[in-house]
DNA sequence: GTCTATATTTGGATAGAC
DNA sequence: GTCTATCCAAATATAGAC
């Protein structure tokens, strides 16, 4: 009557495996950059050599491809603790900067997520629909916060993203575009709030 | 008495090649990718095998940092074209959709003045200067419109980068974002206009 | 699963003849 | 200035032994 699955003791060290050569890769990255990255770096930070990794990942696009999920699913955890207060002002202060700080934190990961720069990587459609359910989650949250017009998404993204790629661009490690998240989302509440969507 | 430089006709020649060979540069990245180029398929384009373009270019940075100061100076070239009218909303419309139209016009363009994304490239001391002026030109034209804050300058290229930055990732060839300029410089103009700075 | 060995490709750069 | 020939290095990926 224990409903527990039989445990693949096999399988579980595989997936553990897979978890640390995926963060191998993260770090590589991290220090060489998205492009930098080579299956001989990662192997031997593992502690393997590169064909090993084979045994784990079918192509190095496919380390992408769970990067590139890995990093949605953190995404979507984030936002799933975000709670709604029910001061629109504050619960869009609290959502922009989250996703900010989410940009800011991880350059690479931003990269790998928000543009699309790698030579011939594009994400599998199973990690693509990740992706999707991302921003689905900003567009309910900017409908609880009473702004359901779709133009008004669309210029939310752009601010944040732009906010992200100044800061990560220009100001490394320090806070200059940061700093003026609260003020950008005071500028973009006062223009939308209780507005009615224009015809095109 | 005639002020004319001595013509030389071989410099002029060269200089004529090496243009020729930015120019094949630019189409090739735009079709393969800027991290795509290779000196090969430039050479081949302009009729050359690969050593040769050694006679013109140093390396495939020197490449990359010519076209970089090729993009800031047409930059400058389209800033110093406008006009202040007077009317600050206008002015302002005006110039960030050149400098939006700017970014999205050129995807590659765009990635490599904006986006530090080419492996080991980084823009020479006179190539940066370049970037530098064009900034400035962003500058002074905020503050002709009467907006002299420096956080509304930072806010500004936030928001404008942000909308080209989502109209190349998001919806290529098409205008989302493009068509939402004019209410973000409406949304930004009500919010810095007349606006006195913040103590930090 | 991991290894060694290797195939394959690619691409930047140099040497030296013409 | 341009070429051929070549070097050198890197990196993905595969074959097959253990």
């Amino acid at each position: 009557m224990l409903g527990e699955p039989i445990r693949d003791r096999r399988t579980e060290r595989h997936e553990r495996t897979k978890a640390e050569i995926l963060e191998a890769a993260w770090q590589i990255a991290r220090t060489e950059g998205l492009a930098g990255l080579t299956l001989r770096d990662v192997a031997r930070k593992v502690g393997m050599r590169a064909p090993s990794v084979y045994s784990y990942f079918d192509s190095k696009n496919a380390i992408y491809d769970a990067m590139f999920a890995q990093g949605c699913q953190e995404f979507l955890r984030r936002g799933s603790r975000l709670v709604v207060t029910g001061d629109p002002q504050a619960d869009l202060r609290v959502g922009s900067r989250m996703f900010i700080e989410f940009c800011t934190e991880d350059p690479v990961r931003y990269q790998l997520l928000f543009q699309r720069t790698i030579p011939g990587f594009e994400p599998s459609t199973g990690s693509y629909a990740l992706a999707v359910q991302a921003l689905e989650t900003i567009r309910a949250r900017l409908v609880e916060i009473g702004i359901d017009d779709p133009a008004a998404l669309d210029m939310l993204t752009a601010l944040t993203t732009g906010l992200a790629d100044q800061q990560i661009s220009n100001d490394p490690g320090g806070d200059r575009w940061l700093k003026l998240i609260d003020e950008a989302m005071e500028m973009f509440f006062a223009h939308w709030h209780n507005r009615i969507p224009r015809r095109s």
